[in-house]
DNA sequence: AGCAAGGTTCGTCAAGCGCT
DNA sequence: AGCGCTTGACGAACCTTGCT
């Protein structure tokens, strides 16, 4: 079809030429661009309120300014995958495939998420790694880990979680407000629901203090309780919690531990130990596969952008292709 | 249904690294 | 040096799939 063209194809050349030259990768196409066309382009400046205006110069000498169709230098799709999403758009919609759009508008809403990742964005800074001028993003600490932060350094360090597991598979959650839950393993989970309710005397952690301490349940199992925390079993006989202050136990209660748990039995101790080290170990097993399975759908959705961007760049070559033979006639 | 092969998930161990 | 965290490797248990 005959091109009302000029402005188009000189578009389609700068928005080719711009997209090569943004990403190093690319040179090799650039130059064709460069050699095909032999254009020159000159980027004018961006007003406050105004569109760039872009002159382009023809082979023939004819300048062309370009306006609206060219947008603003913006940053690359590497970047920002919402901008790449963008640009996936517009030429979706330029190819009459309604089953493109669709995908492109899921991909663009999905990278708009993924964007927000803080994984994500770590892959793409370190795709980016090799082009300095380019801006990183800031590797924002996920929730977890903030959450983590602002967690009491006692806690963190004795007991990650407060979910633990008895030795016959029953469930223990220490709750904020000190309740202790109990919860059968399997599926009949809701119905081995029991609460021991435990008051928490004091919120404030002890810096410092690593006590390890079993509270035994009525059926006999023993489960460990933060470090933070003195469980202790009142004339009534409910268990009952309070700040430890270290090494100090008030005058006139009874501890709970189990008699199964003399404080001097260095095996005994050595077996605590180590079945710390195991459920922290445990859990440190379990999130770094979280974030591995994470990891690597990210990879896989830059995978996807890359793929897009590589159709998009191929079919401007094309088109540039086109238009060169069309005025070498 | 029963079985085997392959895949997935999970817990554990051990090595390495950084911090104090 | 000791400690805690991260991560690759390994094995066990469980799940899925294809075949008979």
């Amino acid at each position: 079809m005959a091109w009302p063209m000029k402005m188009e194809s000189a578009a389609v050349i700068q928005q080719a030429a711009y997209t090569a030259v943004t990403y190093p990768e690319n040179q090799i196409i650039l130059a064709l661009i460069a050699s095909l066309a032999k254009v020159s382009l000159t980027t004018g400046h961006t007003s406050p309120t105004g569109p760039t205006v872009t002159l382009v110069q023809l082979p023939n000498g004819q300048t062309v300014p370009v306006h609206g169709v060219i947008q603003a230098a913006q940053p690359s799709v590497i970047q920002s995958p919402q901008v790449q999403a963008v640009q996936i758009s517009t030429i979706a919609e330029s190819e009459d495939s309604q089953e493109s759009v669709d995908s492109v508008t899921d991909s663009q809403k999905r990278r708009e998420i993924l964007s927000h990742d803080p994984s994500y964005r770590k892959i793409l800074n370190d795709l980016m790694s090799y082009v300095p001028a380019l801006p990183r993003f800031e590797v924002e600490k996920s929730e977890e880990d903030s959450s983590a932060a602002a967690t009491p350094a006692i806690t963190t360090v004795t007991v990650p979680t407060p979910i633990y597991q008895t030795s016959s598979g029953q469930y223990i959650a220490i709750t904020q407000g000190g309740a202790i839950q109990l919860a059968n393993n399997g599926t009949d989970g809701v119905q081995g629901l029991q609460t021991l309710t435990m008051t928490n005397a004091a919120a404030a952690a002890q810096p410092g203090a690593t006590i390890l301490q079993y509270a035994q349940t009525s059926d006999g199992q023993q489960i460990l309780v933060p470090s933070n925390q003195v469980v202790v079993q009142a004339a009534s006989g409910a268990y009952q919690s309070c700040a430890a202050p270290a090494g100090t136990i008030a005058p006139g209660v009874v501890m709970a531990s189990s008699p199964a748990l003399p404080t001097k039995d260095v095996k005994e101790e050595v077996t605590k130990k180590r079945e710390v080290r195991l459920m922290k170990n445990r859990e440190a097993a379990r999130e770094y596969r979280r974030k591995k399975k994470k990891y690597i759908s990210c990879l896989e959705n830059r995978v996807d952008v890359l793929q897009n961007q590589n159709v998009i760049l191929i079919r401007e070559l094309n088109i540039l292709r086109g238009f060169y033979c069309h005025k070498m006639e």
